[in-house]
DNA sequence: TTGCGATAGTTGAAACCTGAACTATCGTCG
DNA sequence: CGACGATAGTTCAGGTTTCAACTATCGCAA
């Protein structure tokens, strides 16, 4: 077994894997682990943006939709485009904006060409909240980071990206 | 940039990135798609178990809690141990708890050593459910595993717990 | 041009999760 | 003993997310 710096966080979920495995033979232990490493990941990410952004007023969820209008503040984008971009559902997105827009924070406007869409663009004050935002954020992210180097980022991202393909095909054909 | 099977999936995210990335000078682009990467596998996996476990009355937490509990039937659980092993708060596993009570799928006890305990065990109807499910969660498990080789998977499992402990350590100074 | 299937966005109801306060019990230190 | 800080579990209020149904609009083919 690979012996590595201490985490305790996922080490109490890992001696559970351990004792599912022991008692029940064929369980895929290793797999469990990294989807569960995976997971356990992702909600700490959150969590820890989650707390950043409150003093703000915002949460996990609206700072990632801010920061994707954020990016196209020019052009604006539509509101199932900026669904996608931030990962979430067309009704949750609904109602973020609805949240986002109640704080003045952006803007809807009816869509010209198809009226069907709508355009959500930025507000000035929006951006301004934004801007601060971003530089704490970037250099929180770094410091987290920083633990891989250059090419083990290279290669989380090749494996990760790896098992997002096999899984959307396994769907594809399911 | 490399090049690698097609994932659609996270493609629409990863090209919203690069639009952040190619406004926002500054911004730590590949860092920003790892984390986005790990999320998004995250919910897929979620989403895949939920769907296979809801004909039977489960979602994908509480199978993750009925698991842990077939794995220790014999013992039984505490509460919080299981809320840890299953990386769900305290709160939210009692009331997962109720439900899974309610539908006989375990029996809650109280604590004999300590009263403030409670033992969680599962029921027989509740490991015939689980012993019925795991298989074929295993082996779907399987299927979406196998694209990556045991180093590859070896090298995941590293790299996802050398952030992990990253993460930790910054959280314990902060 | 009109009708029809597809798409964009919203809504209401229900499911789900969390933080903070609360109760009961424990261990221990004086 | 008995007071007190810590721990186990629950509850409640409030927030978030989803699913499915709905409206409006579009593109296109007959």
């Amino acid at each position: 077994m690979t012996h590595l710096p201490a985490c305790p966080s996922f080490a109490v979920i890992e001696s559970s894997i351990g004792r599912v495995a022991a008692r029940l033979r064929g369980a895929p232990t290793r797999d469990i682990v990294l989807v569960r490493l995976i997971k356990h990941l992702s909600a700490r990410f959150s969590a820890h943006v989650g707390r950043m952004v409150r003093p703000s007023g915002l949460n996990e969820v609206s700072f990632r939709t801010m920061m994707m209008l954020f990016a196209n503040a020019e052009t604006g984008m539509h509101a199932s485009q900026l669904s996608e971009a931030a990962g979430e559902t067309r009704a949750n997105m609904t109602r973020i904006c609805d949240e986002l827009s109640r704080k003045g924070l952006l803007r809807r406007r009816a869509g010209i060409a198809d009226r069907r869409r709508v355009v959500l663009e930025i507000t000035r004050k929006g951006a301004a909240l934004i801007g601060r935002l971003l530089p704490k954020m970037w250099n929180e992210l770094d410091l987290g980071m920083r633990a891989l180097s250059a090419k083990e980022k290279l290669d989380l991202e090749r494996l990760l990206k790896k098992l997002a393909a096999a899984i959307d095909a396994k769907e594809q054909t399911a």
